[in-house]
DNA sequence: ATGTAGCATTCTGAATTCAGAATACAAAAT
DNA sequence: ATTTTGTATTCTGAATTCAGAATGCTACAT
């Protein structure tokens, strides 16, 4: 993930005027291959605890085990993977005690990129973001979970990554994606969706009027309230 | 180092009485390459900005390409190292504006810690990180930098992991690797060396009395005098 | 003399191969 | 019958091999 926006990033160092032409991306298979895995993990398709096969899973990816091996390792470091020595790749399966921890921090990130995103946004990315909010409505409206999920994701990510701190992203990004596996399961009812709406609401309100103070607090309150929605599914 | 601390964690899972014992580790080749690249690059034997020849510095290690590989996109994803495809892997060059950012999120990551660690810390934990600094203070009268600067480590990696939060340990633990090879270049004059070992006695006293506000304002104003040391040397 | 096209070399990305370790199963001994 | 030991199979870890892409060099044409 982080990756994929250095590359994109180092591609203007290149001073030529054509550099401003769409370059040619070619994602490695080993990039592939990670964004992959961690779709199947994070949709369920492959369960916590689940053991990975290097020749079966490759096999069914249709790729070597080369590839699937490096991408491995590198779920791995993310901790969405556990790797034991000469007895293969598992699924990462999370503890309560290790969800509560990782929101904690998500909680802390989240409090310093509300301040950040205040400061730091255009108008024209706080435009974006109000318009992807305003297509999540319309999907709530409809009951539509899917789409309504996407645009959830991609109104968070927005927020973090308008604070212009691509460290901060990062880190957030990592956790943040440990924790997917576990919101899909967290199937809300439908008075905590509509709770969730409203802290949207109050999200957005807050970028609008720039209120550092109040969208932090409103990120965090979130937060709290995903905690209380899941604690039991574990 | 994340990946370490899984593994060890989870040598205990097993049931068996005799899991009491050592148990004999053998660490797979990749993890040693991971580790050892790091240290290169920290210590500056592998430059910013220097390509890593997979053939070369593979025969270098005495070790073949595919572990190598594997080890590079580990750090890749640590941002350690960059990777541009067909291109090889280089070490990454870190902006100022990137530092800057980094030391803002270990600050509030540290913050969090703080208040955590004066929780959660046992009695016989402060008493290990308080042998730890004394240690230190002895080295730096004797004015001995590499093992002072070691026991500088330990400490802050104590006083992190004493949270009990390990995704906090984990996420500061990216941060600071990426930042050591930073910290190796900024070589503090005489006064700003005694400035950090005030920093230090701070910490200590807080952590000893328990005190979590002041033990928090302790690590981010140590934070913030470190950007004043090496923000010129970028 | 300079610029371009073709060729050779080099190095990465990926597949395949090989060896060692762990597990499962079976047989034998107590 | 149960436990232990030996054997076979399976699967991972690592090396090697192969193919494709990029860079650099040389020769030729203008």
């Amino acid at each position: 993930m982080n990756l994929e926006s250095n590359t994109l990033g180092d591609a203007d160092l290149v001073p030529h005027p054509e550099s401003e032409v769409a370059r040619i991306e070619r994602p490695t298979l080993h990039n592939v291959v990670v964004s992959r895995l961690r779709d199947m993990i994070i949709e369920g398709q492959l369960p916590s605890g689940v053991r990975i096969h290097e020749g079966r899973v490759g096999e069914q990816l249709g790729v070597s085990r080369t590839p699937l091996r490096e991408a491995l390792k590198v779920l791995a470091n993310e901790g969405l993977v556990e790797l034991i020595p000469n007895r293969g790749a598992t699924v990462r399966k999370l503890t309560a005690k290790e969800v509560r921890d990782m929101l904690d921090v998500l909680a802390t990130l989240e409090e310093l990129a509300g301040s950040l995103t205040c400061q730091n946004a255009s108008d024209a990315d706080i435009q974006d973001v109000r318009r992807l909010h305003d297509e999540m409505l319309q999907f709530y409206s409809a009951r539509d979970r899917l789409p309504y999920f996407k645009r959830n994701q991609q109104i968070h990510s927005a927020l973090i990554s308008l604070s212009g701190n691509e460290s901060l992203a990062m880190v957030h990004d990592i956790l943040q994606s440990r924790m997917k596996q576990i919101r899909y399961l967290g199937h809300r009812t439908d008075d905590q969706w509509e709770a969730a709406v409203a802290d949207h609401e109050d999200m957005i309100a807050a970028l609008e009027a720039r209120d550092g103070q109040r969208l932090s607090s409103a990120m965090v309150n979130h937060l709290a309230r995903t905690w209380d929605r899941i604690k039991n599914v574990i």
